[in-house]
DNA sequence: AGTTAATACCTAAGATTCTTATACTTAAGT
DNA sequence: ACTTAAGTATAAGAATCTTAGGTATTAACT
């Protein structure tokens, strides 16, 4: 996979599971490479998923049961898509809400120390 | 150290050379324990850092030019204080820049698939 | 006086996760 | 024939964190 990262990928550690996660909350099923596709379009191009890093993370939460798979014959392809269990469902909504909320929590923290200069006129 | 996590330790990490930068930029100088301390202070014990983490860190900062030392003597132990040097406070700004945008990005993702509920009266 | 907790530094083994590179296949375009 | 895109996957190594431990001083409690 070409590979062009916006950030570091130090940064982009850790929120992988989350990612993945969301955009199977809101798609009923998708395959891995569609996930990558998904998420360089929607952040244009600034978050890149390596498949390296990808495939086994989706074994992973497969086989921690908050995915199930199910494979589709396209020609003479195999495609494996993911779907959400109930219990992903709900891990989902939780990965994202506490991304929310460290993310507040981190711009607080860098904010108080070194303040955004595009938002000083607010104080 | 003791240690209670409000978050998932995942999501926190790739993030601390941000912080210990971020941090350093504000404050003339600090020594480890100082560094663990405030950012508990500063986030209400949502984030504590380990000293497991942060030492190495620090050492590795150091070797890369960002950071300097200097010990000083309280009593019968021995301070290591830490200050950014010119590429540290350049590599500081770098760093909670790219922070503030990847929060931007990866909020701006999460939302389009799974939109915050105490947000849905803003559209 | 003895114990615990806080202050203060540090390292090492193991776990986890990511990077990089590679492998394989089919289909489509040039 | 060759290249690119679509598609899955693994394995070696690097980076970083967790956990646990070590050392020492000082303050506070009992």
């Amino acid at each position: 996979m070409y590979h062009c990262p916006m950030y570091s990928q130090e940064l982009i550690k850790g929120t992988l599971k989350t990612i993945v996660l969301s955009l199977l909350s809101e798609h009923d099923r998708m395959y891995g490479y569609e996930i990558t596709q998904h998420v360089k379009d929607k952040t244009s191009g600034e978050i890149q998923l390596t498949e390296g890093a990808l495939y086994p993370t989706l074994h992973k939460l497969e086989a921690e049961g908050f995915l199930e798979t199910e494979k589709v014959s396209i020609g003479k392809r195999v495609r494996k898509y993911y779907r959400l269990t109930e219990n992903g469902n709900k891990q989902a909504n939780d990965k994202v809400n506490e991304f929310r909320k460290f993310s507040e929590t981190m711009n607080d923290l860098l904010n108080s120390f070194n303040p955004n200069p595009e938002l000083q006129w607010l104080s």
